[in-house]
DNA sequence: GTGAGTGCAAAATGTTTGCACTGGG
DNA sequence: CCCAGTGCAAACATTTTGCACTCAC
């Protein structure tokens, strides 16, 4: 398992709460919340401590083992997926896809200019999922979100 | 005034608060937090709550009118200028910097596919500024953040 | 008797918990 | 007010240390 091997290349101990938060993050398909890790994670060891979660989560960021991302409410989310993507972000439902850097809708270059020295980049997409939007296209009746 | 003409349009009622913050924000030269623009207000109007700021600069947003940038760190940020750019965001000093999208260095087609509807977009391009990037070459001695 | 190795408990180290608190919104 | 996230001290787990003991030679 990747981030397992991430903390042993470091040295990090294998402690069982760092075991199964990684197993969860590496099975979440979409970027959840500290939030809901703990919760998933008290389903199978009920006395994690929503500290430890945030702890294991501080500690794969700054080994770039995985991304947080902040993408405007309800908190930090983590992707366990590291290598670079854009993330599309959908406002009726919330939900987060991710997209290639490498296709032909995205191009960016690192060279910026400015005298910027770019280390990191991020890109949002926000707007309507497919779902979402056929939902809005179809059934116009109560679409608060 | 663009913001106030925006307020019009949409019959939001035109508040001495509302007013001030707008013109607050128009004459903003780069990104302020709710908390800078809050203290601004209050030189002026004193009684302005901090509420009163953030309703309206959400507002605003909802509007499309300003651009609520979530850097990560330090509170939301709020970009006057609503029209297509990345933002520089340097991890020494903090300072954000504006880059059109529209240069060699970035490409974004809106069409990206998974049959999402592109309604806006975010680019965020971290790491260091050129005075920092001289600074940590120049003098290497306590370069802590 | 001596050196290699074992058992065990105390000490040290590192991790997790729980709860109170902060600060943004 | 509410909620995401943090600080801190106590609880806990694991590893290391010191030392007394055994057994083979």
């Amino acid at each position: 398992m990747r981030l397992l091997e991430v903390l042993r290349q470091h040295r990090v101990k294998l402690t069982p709460q760092r075991y199964l938060i990684c197993s969860l993050l590496e099975g979440a398909k979409h970027h959840p919340t500290a939030e809901a890790l703990y919760e998933e994670a008290r389903k199978i060891m009920p006395t994690m401590s929503l500290k430890t979660v945030y702890a294991t989560l501080h500690e794969l960021a700054e080994l770039g083992a995985i991304r947080p991302l902040t993408l405007g409410s309800g908190g930090t989310r983590f992707d366990p997926d590291p290598s670079p993507h854009a993330h599309l972000v959908c406002r009726k439902c919330g939900s987060i896809t991710d997209v290639p850097i490498d296709n032909p809708f995205v191009h960016l270059s690192l060279d910026v200019g400015q005298g910027f020295s770019v280390e990191g980049y991020e890109i949002i997409f926000r707007g309507l999922c497919a779902s979402c939007r056929a939902e809005e296209d179809g059934l116009p009746e109560g679409e608060e979100q």
